[in-house]
DNA sequence: AAGGGTTTGTGCTCACAATTACAAACCTTC
DNA sequence: GAAGGTTTGTAATTGTGAGCACAAACCCTT
């Protein structure tokens, strides 16, 4: 059975409402409830758990604990995942620092930058490498994970190396319309992207129309 | 005529291909040639294009330059866009410091903070405010666009202010399921929420099976 | 000026995703 | 243990977007 891209799309969302609700110390929670939490429709999110078995109970809703235990499963979020940063910059350095990560399962192993001066710096318990080493270093030390915070012009070309390295999924910064071969995974931020989007909406409604930009 | 929102995003891409063609001297570009470069099919292109006008000369194509204004002119990139931000810590300092908001026309114009020690500090041209002074300078001083990059827990706090200042595009960076009023705009960047779902084919796919994630 | 080669714009078809709607299952209370 | 009130899981329907295919329009060459 082949999942819809969309459906595994949301799914990280739900674990998100799950994982605060049991902070709350939550047991259940209806499929209604989430939706408004979430600004999902209860059938949507019915529909798209049903993609993948049975977890609720009629009349009642779904145990927390266990649909989140569940949903890891099966994003495989119950595991360590080892991840780089390529360009140690302004934004680089932002990703280093950035707690959002790690208790996720998403562990920062490898710095790497070109700049002599960032080279052998120390930052958050990891030395920054030189980008020269980048190839020889993750042939014999895999991740699983390349986040690219590089410049746009060499980032094509750090792609097809972190590629060539085994590395199958990718987030990229870089603006501009990377390619992979089938088998790697890539997704993209692009903030200015979602800036001009806006810009149309903006532009084209006289203060106060309907119809909120899909996000 | 309502424009499917699907449509609107991809404009900005686009936009930014055309921009590359033309610094490279080109002329004239094919729909075919455009989705290659993109990664997506010339009639997606051409149906795209084809809600706004007719641009193209048939057996030509598009011409780079005329496209490229009229894309502007659509999207409302022909102006100026005031910008705020909202918290400058590690992310908020790497987007004061991002140089590719300006050339398209994106202006920071003012950054507010809670943290005593920032307060008052100049960074790139701009002295960053006291977040208590949010509302009093915007109502002052309106932006149309307010980037937040607070903490999680006080993001949807700034964000009901952030409206009821009369900011109708707001980009978001915090990891929180934000709510805006109809008639308000709003993109979240997940770069959590992106590693989560490539997480899923990183566990289900033995190592090459095509179908890439949507990016 | 005619013919061959391109490429656009768009009606039509198909695929897929969201929503609706309801039977089945469950809990609680009396 | 029966009745009333919820909520799930899913079959059926609706809605929407992507791709196909082709006539019309254009360029260039001879
Ligand atoms: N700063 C932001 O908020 C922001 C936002 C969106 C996108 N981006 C994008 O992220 C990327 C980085 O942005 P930034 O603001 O941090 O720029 P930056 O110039 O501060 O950082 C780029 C870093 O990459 C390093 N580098 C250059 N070549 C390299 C190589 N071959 N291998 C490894 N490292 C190399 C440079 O030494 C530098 O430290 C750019 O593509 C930018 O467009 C940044
Ligand atoms: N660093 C990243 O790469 C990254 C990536 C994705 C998302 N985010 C998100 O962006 C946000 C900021 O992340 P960060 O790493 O910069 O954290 P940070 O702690 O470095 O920065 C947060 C800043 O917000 C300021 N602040 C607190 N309350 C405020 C208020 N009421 N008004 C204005 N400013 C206030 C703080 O003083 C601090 O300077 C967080 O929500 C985080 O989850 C960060």
């Amino acid at each position: 059975m082949e999942i819809p891209p969309v459906v595994i799309d949301r799914l990280p969302l739900y674990t998100r409402a799950l994982s605060t609700l049991e902070e709350e110390g939550r047991d259940v929670v209806s499929s209604q409830e989430l939706g408004t939490l979430l600004g999902v429709t209860p059938a949507q999110i019915r529909k798209d758990l049903s993609y993948f078995g049975r977890f609720g109970k009629q009349g009642r809703g779904y145990n927390v604990r266990k649909l989140l235990d569940e949903l890891h499963h099966i994003l495989g979020l119950d595991r360590q995942w080892r991840m780089a940063v390529i360009g140690v910059g302004k934004l680089g350095l932002a990703i280093l620092g950035y707690e959002g990560f790690g208790p996720q399962g998403f562990r920062i192993v490898e710095a790497f930058d070109a700049d002599p001066k960032r080279i052998g710096q120390r930052i958050e318990n990891l030395t920054i490498r030189a980008a020269n080493d980048l190839e020889k270093t993750l042939l014999k030390n895999p991740v699983d994970v390349g986040i690219v915070a590089v410049p746009a012009g060499i980032a094509q070309n750090v792609i097809d190396t972190l590629v060539k390295c085994g590395v199958r999924a990718i987030l990229s910064y870089a603006p501009i319309p990377a390619r992979v071969p089938p088998g790697v995974y890539l997704k993209r931020i692009e903030p200015v992207l979602a800036l001009q989007s806006m810009a149309y909406y903006l532009k084209n409604s006289p203060r106060s129309t309907a119809a909120a930009a899909r996000s």
